[in-house]
Parts: structure tokens; C-alpha cells; sequence
DNA sequence: GGAAGCATGTAACCCGTTACATGATTGC
DNA sequence: GCAATCATGTAACGGGTTACATGCTTCC
């Protein structure tokens, strides 16, 4: 069986919820997939092209009143059995985040105790921004009446957003902390 | 002034730690940043060159007994300008993670339950190792006699790498149980 | 009249990895 | 004799972002 690149699993996976067409894909993405996969319209329509040309998924174009035509897209069994050999496949390595932050904070000596200081509440800032976001999607999806079954697993994913951006947070502070008592 | 991209920056500012040849600094980075940063030489070798063309460093050749010969990069104050003043340049947006672990978990449906464990417990192996190797490195840095004044940012780093590992192990932990515990 | 949402797509560009090429010395 | 370390570099490829192009409808 053929290889493909992440993006393309991640096509494949979301084609299983109910998201038909480009457009869909790139909402559900923008929705529920932000904090951990971002995915570009230049990836996502020539990947649904090769898609189809490799039999994974199969087109229908569908004419609207008052919106544009839609391309929809559906999944074969190929397209299935290859989603489902991927998920079944080992994680080859865990990524390295690259981090702005620990890039510049790593040459800190070259830099005022000031701007150090102000680059780390500024991120620590976005941080807190990003965690509220974390919570807010969580509440909708557990209150959401159509219970998915899919729904235990985003929130999975979201579990993981918080704790982790709650980890850098405290060290954040932690981090602030030290500077300001360095050779106060 | 020009703008460079981030591995620019990495460099001219490991440029500034007594690493000299583009060896040296691919030996910095795969020993000090590799928890967040990477670069390969294929990176490396082409951005010296543009260092050197645009002016912030200047080579020297220096011939060895024993070993090949070395280009030895300098650099200009120009160079250290450029560094500064990316330093002081408040932080764009916080990276968004992929994560290969998370987008199978998202796809969770379609994937057995025995799968879903034999993933989640092979990723956290892997950061536990991963956490192992950031208390070793602490460990050396702290117990070295040569104290340099970089070293209290380079704990910083390895801080941040060890709080964000630690929740993502607690993560995996936790999420193992409730998928066991579901419909037992 | 204008913004926002729906909808599809391409081309240029940037960035990064991998594989390849070369070659000397040291230590097992 | 072989592996490892030191040392530099290029070319091909893969992946991703951004900007651009188009155009209709609905709501303010």
C-alpha cells in the first residue's frame, strides 16, 4: 500500500465525519483540529485531486441555489482501508516543537533583563488566550445534544491542549520569577 | 534592516557561544536545543555563506594537523546587531504542535480500542524517555565548574522541556485509564 | 455600497530533510 | 581492515504558506 504524507490521512479521517467538500474540510479543521494540525487550501485541493485519482475518494459535484457549485467527496473502501492501516501503524518519533521563545530566551544574556521579561508575559499572555479557547470548545462539545461518538476523542485531544499549555503557563511564572530575583 | 528566517537568527546567535565552523554549530544544536530546535547541514553550510555575502560574519580558513581544514565564522558587529534586534522583537504567534498521536486519537473511531492503548503507551514510553534525557542534560550543565552566564538560560529551556513532557506523561496516563474504563 | 460567507483552485516561493560526494586521521 | 570523528558542501525532493484569481449571495 502506497505511502502518503500526514495531510493526507488527516483528509482522510476528517472525509469520515461528514465534511464533504474542500471548504468543509478546511471549517472542521479551523474548528476542532487548531490546536494541534493546521491544514492550507493549496494542500487541501490538489490532496483531494490525487484522492481520486488513486481511488481513495470519488466526486460529486452538487449545484446550489444562491452558493457556489460543491465539490463533494466521498470515501471508497480503499480509502477506508488505507485511513485504517495508518491508524493502526506505530508513531515513528515525536515531534520537535520549534519555540520561538526558548530560541531567543536561550541567547538571553545577549538581551536586557527588560526584554526578556516583556517577551515572556507577552507569551505567557497568548498562552492564557489559548487555554480559555481550550475550554470553551470542550463546553461545546460536551454539551452538544447530538452526542457523537466521535466526541470522546476530541476531547481527548483537548485534554492534552490544556495540560500542556497549563504546564507552560506555570513555567511562565516560574521562569519570571527567577529573572526578576536575579541580581535584584 | 532585512529579515532572516528563525534558523538565521539560531545561528548568528550560537555564532555568539565560541562555536566557529559550521560542525560546531550543528554539534551545539544536536547537544543544547535539539529539545527545540533542529537544523541540518543542508541549512547550515548555505546560510554561512549568506552571513558572510550580506555582511554580519566573515570567514577564516584555518588549516589543522590531522584534521580537514576548518572556515572559521566571525561575527561583524553588523551581525550583532541583526541578533539584538531580533532579540527585542516581541513574538509572533506561539507554533501550533503537530501532533501524530493526537490525529490518530481524533480518528479514535475507527481504530480498535487494543490500538488505541498500544499507541498511547508507546508514546508515553517515548517521553519518559525523552524526560530522562532532559534531567541528564540539566544535571550536566548545573554540575559543570565553568559556570558561563549562558547557563541559567539554558536551564530555563530544559525547565520548560521538562514541565511541558511531564503533562503530556500525566496526559497519557489519564487517558489510558478512561479508555480502559470505557465500557469495560 | 460594502463586508462577510460560500466555494474552488493555481503558482510562486520558502523552508527543511535526505542522500550523495569527498577525504583525512585515530583508535579498536 | 573498519568504524568513528572531523569537516564541507550540493542537488533533489517534499511539504507548506501566501498571494492571487474568480464570482455569487446575503445581511447590514
Amino acid at each position: 500500500m502506497k505511502n502518503y504524507n500526514y495531510t493526507t490521512y488527516a483528509i482522510l479521517g476528517i472525509l469520515t465525519t461528514g465534511c464533504r467538500s474542500g471548504y468543509d474540510i478546511k471549517q472542521l479543521i479551523d474548528h476542532s483540529l487548531n490546536h494541534f494540525w493546521k491544514v492550507s487550501y493549496g494542500q487541501i485541493y490538489p490532496t483531494l485531486k490525487t484522492l481520486v485519482e488513486d481511488g481513495l475518494a470519488e466526486v460529486q459535484t452538487s449545484s446550489q441555489k444562491g452558493k457556489p457549485d460543491r465539490n463533494e467527496y466521498f470515501l471508497t473502501s480503499k480509502g477506508i482501508e488505507t485511513l485504517k492501516s495508518w491508524l493502526e501503524e506505530p508513531i515513528h518519533q515525536i515531534p520537535v516543537e520549534r519555540n520561538e521563545i526558548l530560541l531567543k530566551l536561550f541567547f538571553g544574556r545577549y538581551q536586557s533583563k527588560e526584554s526578556s521579561v516583556s517577551l515572556l508575559k507577552e507569551y505567557k499572555h497568548k498562552l492564557e488566550d489559548r487555554y480559555l479557547t481550550y475550554v470553551s470548545i470542550e463546553q461545546a462539545i460536551s454539551k452538544s445534544k447530538d452526542k457523537e461518538k466521535d466526541s470522546l476523542f476530541w476531547l481527548f485531544t483537548l485534554d492534552y491542549g490544556k495540560r500542556v499549555t497549563k504546564a507552560a503557563i506555570e513555567w511562565c511564572t516560574s521562569t519570571l520569577e527567577q529573572i526578576s530575583d536575579q541580581e535584584a
